[in-house]
DNA sequence: ACCTGAACACCGTTCAAGT
DNA sequence: ACCTGAACACCGTTCAAGT
């Protein structure tokens, strides 16, 4: 693992036909091109969206392929012929929770991608166990369209390659290991006191992590432009 | 889970006995208090530390506790005997990776910060699995000491709680993170091109990364501080 | 081509029984 | 008090056999 050149976020958004199969060319080879040829058993957008809901029941862990094969009404065998392995599997679970993103387009750069962030802390939030998934897989996981839509904000607001690189990763890591490590807002169903407090605590150090990361971002943003400020010496050390 | 009010990172390190149980008061409670009484069997160090070699060789997935009696010359059950479960025994280990870390003193705050978040990095990164294990388990397993001498920094440094959270917060996920996720320019036996381009660039991006992220906690520090400048207009909106 | 039934090779955890 | 041997209840994955 990890022979490629170029591992940054950015860059993985090009590599998206690392599933194995994909979802295209699902259709037999000599079927009829013509009709829908789909009806005939499951589906694989119905293998994945039952994995989804069971993850968002139980969690990641919760997730069993005896379980799912139990919910799709078919014997562990069958789901073993559509989906290679629960790896995969989960794989196009998160490529689906990524594709609910909806893109930003009002305010600053920094504000619309503060935005798409908080929009992915709350779809992952919702599936517990994804989160790490995610996060431990980033190389096969990462989201093509979330990323080039970041990508295109990012250059727009003036970042180079390098900048870029390091701010969706930075990004990336933090939402995902925030999300992780049992960040969870959103259900509160405790004591009036227990909500007050822990909600708003939670949600406001993940929103305060956040500001600083596009804080730092807008700094270093600011250094590599042509006409730096004062205080912007460069201390490129340690080669 | 998460019934506690305050999980930032900072608070976490006033938790320190969530272990179940803990290696003090591991004497049973009639022996003599006076000499040692532990040469009976296994001891929990030999324990933690085979666990610990054997995840450095193969990964916390590669740490079975059958495997884990085997080496340690046990039956399973004598194993349990000693650790109440794997998940336990993984945050001993756990806690046992973050005291190697050295305490940096020299330089600026963020210099130090930076020098320990890059040895957490190097630590964690040679026991494939742990830094997943230590993000979603952040909870449970979060360095009392290290913590300790982190806050202290941030402290010196002039944060107040709510900066030393977002900040702690924010490093650990995205140290945690970046290293969960595959992030190894150490294990660099490629060839030599792979290991100039790739290594040097991991490298580089995780650096860059931290850098971002000192530097925004540098950019609230000063907004925080009595004699804010022009444009730190505050925006506690959302209430 | 797709599905069933049954198995394989593992897990973590428990527990009577020994010493 | 500590350890052994054996089991329990699961996993993910595979595969002959059916239709």
């Amino acid at each position: 693992m990890a022979e490629t050149a170029d591992d940054s976020i950015a860059a993985m958004a090009t590599r998206s036909d690392a599933v194995g199969g994909g979802r295209p060319a699902r259709v037999p080879a000599g079927a009829a091109a013509s009709a829908e040829v789909v009806s005939t058993g499951l589906s694989d957008r119905q293998i994945v969206e039952a994995a989804r809901q069971i993850v968002a029941e139980s969690g990641v862990d919760g997730l069993t392929m005896r379980r799912l094969s139990a919910r799709l009404g078919v014997t562990l065998g069958a789901t073993y012929r559509h989906v290679p392995t629960k790896h995969a599997l989960l794989l196009l679970v998160a490529e689906d929770l990524y594709d609910q993103i909806a893109v930003a387009d009002r305010g600053t750069w920094s504000e619309r991608v503060k935005q798409m962030m908080l929009d992915v802390a709350e779809v992952v939030r919702r599936h517990p166990g994804m989160a790490s998934f995610m996060n431990v897989n980033a190389r096969q996981s990462v989201p093509v369209k979330l990323n080039r839509v970041l990508v295109a904000i990012l250059q727009d607001a003036g970042f180079n390659r390098e900048g870029i690189d390091a701010v969706m990763a930075a990004l990336f890591f933090y939402v995902t290991g925030m999300c992780a490590s049992g960040f969870d807002p959103g259900a509160s169903r405790r004591s009036a006191a227990a909500r007050r407090a822990a909600v708003a605590d939670l949600q406001d150090l993940f929103e305060r992590g956040l500001d600083i990361l596009l804080a730092g971002a807008e700094v270093t943003l600011e250094q590599s432009r042509p006409q730096a400020r004062s205080g912007a010496r460069r201390e490129r050390s340690r080669t």
